[in-house]
DNA sequence: TATGAATGAGTTTTCATTCAT
DNA sequence: TATGAATGAAAACTCATTCAT
């Protein structure tokens, strides 16, 4: 039933695209560690997403990326939708490490992160988290990751901005859970935006907008 | 008889979706229907990206939509990158129309318009516009339609910000198009953030942030 | 997105393994009705059922047995179990005029006509209604089909047998009814026996199985 | 932590879904429990057949039935084939056993075990029969276990009715092979019919069709 | 202008099988 | 003896596209 020829052009592993040391085309139990593997094959998926746009990820692409064949993605995710849900997953857990790393930075320092956040080696990151929240309304299954983790991206946003009222460095008459709201979303529109027409966000724009963002956020001047 | 013929679900007209109401004979140099059943497939195509998310989207569900056949969906667009190219050419088009109806509007209008995006009978055009943005990066095709667009839905801002600041109902230490920029991003913001979690936006909410960008751009209280 | 070449080898429609009389691999509108390619698809459906069984009826087998290629399959059949309900409701068809032409046969003919199913012609047909059978309980649509048409088998007998009663033919001490159900039950247990060992049902075999059955319901003998 | 490795789901035991009273060690000679172990899995086999039809029935459904790996299956069975023959002659032995516990019996009693043959505890049994009659003409391998198997069955039913004839319990002008077969035949045919309609066989009806059969058998009444 | 049959390449998913450990 | 990672072939299904009518 399974025995004639017809080599699946992707199940032939590809050339090697991602830098995993020695896939190793071999037959049998394998060396390697599932869950190295597995967080691989994520990096893989994450990439692909950034590169092609989410409409355009295919399992296959996928597997291409990370030098194996299609049956070991899905040996890994049992669907689709688990590998993508998965990767969401993956994404904000780098975030979360990002955003505790610097919790100890100002809000400047911050909103700089963002503006940057086509720094190449993150920018991958930043793509697919976009390319994800398009559709994260059509997959319930990662519609939730999104929730859950947000949430706790504005709140540690929040908190910062807290501290920086108590400082006197951010103004009192505007709530923080608000202002974070609005950085936030003004940092999402950045993520949408940039990728587009990156051309518009020249170094000088960035420092005008980020400048921009510290005035408005200032306490008023005392006059 | 018992047994009818399943040909293409998309290939036999279902029931009109849309509620075009009826191709009306118009006064004048009659203008072949054409345009007019072009018209209204793009509305399908948006209504299908708006409801299924643009990767799930496809001729044969916008033919279903429009209660046509795959062949007259073909017929109108040469390929499926045109058809989506012109739906967002149209997309601009109605809201190059809202914008200009709004130009006299003061700025707190315009922000309520778009946190207020998902009133329903707009909810589709917005939810298709953010679906179209996370491809633009993949279809250059239409990465310049947003570009040039997109330029003017900023600029049109900006100028009613910059009429505000000769008012001195806005603050003049930032510039009018960055203070442009950082509402549009904003508004992006929400744009991608609202599909998804619908009810973090409570009208209450919805008040405050208003209130908070109203303060946040308002000149500095003279003491 | 779809263009890279990977010619599926049931893309390609193979030889010709039926009969049509000129399949004309052209693309665009051909000249064919539908149902008439329809039911030739069916017939394919049937033969390859017959001949390898339906744990290994696939739709691409079907595609090369007509001498098309998968996709004219699913554009007739949505789906595999469309596709194999249609082939079960067209079987019963068949068999209804069978019935039907031979309503004025009396009750030896009708078991003979069981007992010879496999005569080259009709012998796809009964070998593939058992395939089906054996998967009713498992696609609950065409258990339906069965249930239904089957009763009609079996009222179709039991008519028969009624008429053999009143004729004084058929003993009058079981209930024409009961006597139809044993029948059948019998007819089914022949069609499954048979194509385990046909060279058991010799045509002494036939003979002998038969007399018996009318043996059994003809009317206990006046002593 | 958040996100446990999802290996191939057959490829984690799951829990035990038969019920193996748990491979006990006997007395005397300790017979390696690769036999023991073997049987499970031929259990479970006839379970996964039985519940998901011949069809939809893989190895690696079976190794999650039994609880243990895939490669547990195919270290036991070299192949799907040999598995399922192998399956089929168990399926076989069993009913032996009954056969010769039930050798004593009368025919009345015996057609009834078949007429019953959903209790609970053999259900699966005859229900894998049954999918698997309906593949042997495909599998050859396990065409020959039936023919050999079949034929014993068919005999201890002769024999019976044979020591009904001399008891005179038995009408005697017909073979009591052919009798045999015909009874065998009817048995197959509910066999096959009732997983599909079960509703047609309440109680009653089957204690019609015993009835009938009985009669139909039984000597011609002196008058 | 519009239809709808058919193509053919793609996609996801399933699976028997192999084999180092 | 048993595991489980991985392969590679197939299966079902989807879809943009073509084109005679």
């Amino acid at each position: 039933m399974h025995n004639a020829p017809r080599p699946d052009p992707a199940d032939t592993p590809g050339p090697l695209l991602d830098g995993q040391p020695e896939p190793r085309a071999r037959r049998g139990r394998p060396v390697g560690n599932h869950e190295e593997k597995r967080t691989g094959l994520l990096k893989a998926v994450m990439s692909v997403i950034a590169r092609e746009g989410y409409a355009d990820t295919s399992m296959r692409k996928v597997a291409q990326q990370a030098g194996c064949t299609t049956g070991a993605v899905t040996y890994y995710f049992a669907n689709k939708e688990e590998m993508v849900t998965a990767a969401a997953r993956h994404l904000f857990d780098e975030f979360d490490i990002l955003l505790h790393g610097g919790s100890d930075l100002d809000i400047g320092a911050l909103i700089k992160e963002w503006l940057n956040l086509a720094k190449t080696d993150e920018a991958d990151a930043w793509l697919a988290l976009f390319q994800l929240m398009a559709h994260a309304r059509h997959e319930p299954a990662f519609a939730k990751v999104f929730e859950e983790r947000y949430a706790r991206f504005r709140e540690a946003f929040s908190s910062v901005l807290t501290r920086g009222q108590r400082d006197g460095t951010v103004r009192g008459d505007v709530e923080a859970t608000v202002l974070a709201d609005l950085i936030c979303a003004m940092g999402d529109g950045w993520m949408m935006a940039k990728p587009i027409e990156p051309e518009r966000f020249t170094d000088a724009r960035k420092e005008a907008l980020l400048a921009a963002v510290l005035t408005l956020i200032a306490p008023p001047p005392a006059r």
